[in-house]
DNA sequence: GCCCAGGTATAAA
DNA sequence: TTTATACATGGG
């Protein structure tokens, strides 16, 4: 690999590893400090040095599809500070990992992702979405493909038994036969009002309001996709049980990320 | 063994 | 409308 390299500025603060592993993606892993992972169909290995973000890659890789990846246009300098004057947890929240950036990842990916995830913890959410990239996605490399709608449309589920997926298996499936057969779009998720994407990613089994708001967030880079209440009726509950101030409510969902990575990780360092 | 994990569907109150 | 429980699996 490496072949074909994109170079990037590194924006300040970026860190590959509080990114890949704050629980956003899970198709990243560290080998001698690069990141190898699979996006866009594409395998590639992501390192920084010398001030610059690299992506290599075994063919010529989209500078325009790495750079929204990354989302190296936003400013989460700017984020760090309105988060952190909205409420003093916050502020611990972005000194804690203040690397992290929002990764604008595949839509149906992050989509099943997180319907993996629900009940689930990470490691498992992990190895569940190894294992259906190895059974049903195409060879990337040393990597696999995430498997498309139509990959997965016409299995029945005992064909998903070895990746292990417990009761989300048969939420995979109607997932993936209502996108592929076009009941519900992805395009009108990523283009309609926020209350209608909701209305339609819900229409899958086994998607509820959390999994929707991760899926708007991650898969489709709506980043006020967390509405403070569920917001509020989630995980970081005990941590902030106040309302999330107006002021930063377009971006609640990367204030959702810190603070997801810092309850989980702090004292583990 | 028991508890919990980036929840949700379903039934019961 | 709100609250309780089952759900598959596996790591701590």
């Amino acid at each position: 690999m490496s072949d074909h390299t994109l170079v990037f500025q590194c924006p300040p603060h970026f860190s590959l590893r509080d990114t890949f592993t704050c629980g956003q993606c899970f198709r990243f892993a560290e080998y001698g400090g690069r990141w190898r992972g699979v996006v866009g169909g594409q395998a590639v290995s992501v390192y920084i040095e010398d001030g610059r973000l690299c992506v290599g890659g075994d063919v010529p890789l989209d500078e325009t599809a790495f750079f929204d990846y990354f989302d190296l246009a936003a400013d989460y300098e700017e984020y760090k500070e309105r988060l952190s004057a909205a409420h003093p947890f916050l502020r611990l929240a972005c000194a804690h990992a203040p690397g992290i950036r929002i990764l604008r990842q595949d839509a149906w990916e992050a989509l099943i992702s997180f319907i993996v995830s629900q009940n689930n913890n990470i490691p498992r959410i992990t190895g569940i979405i190894e294992r259906l990239c190895a059974l049903f996605g195409q060879p990337r490399g040393d990597s696999f493909a995430f498997p498309p709608p139509q990959a997965l449309a016409g299995l029945e589920a005992e064909a998903l038994a070895p990746i292990r997926a417990g009761f989300r298996a048969s939420y995979l499936l109607d997932a993936a036969r209502l996108v592929s057969g076009g009941e519900v779009d992805l395009g009108r998720v990523r283009t309609a009002p926020l209350a209608e994407a909701r209305e339609e990613l819900r229409r899958i089994r086994g998607v509820g309001v959390k999994v929707s708001e991760c899926a708007l967030l991650y898969g489709f880079h709506r980043l006020s996709a967390f509405p403070v209440d569920v917001w509020m009726a989630r995980a970081m509950a005990q941590f902030l049980p106040e309302r999330l101030p107006g002021e930063v409510s377009d971006i609640a969902g990367v204030a959702q990320q810190y603070i997801f990575h810092y309850a989980r990780t702090m004292g583990k360092d």
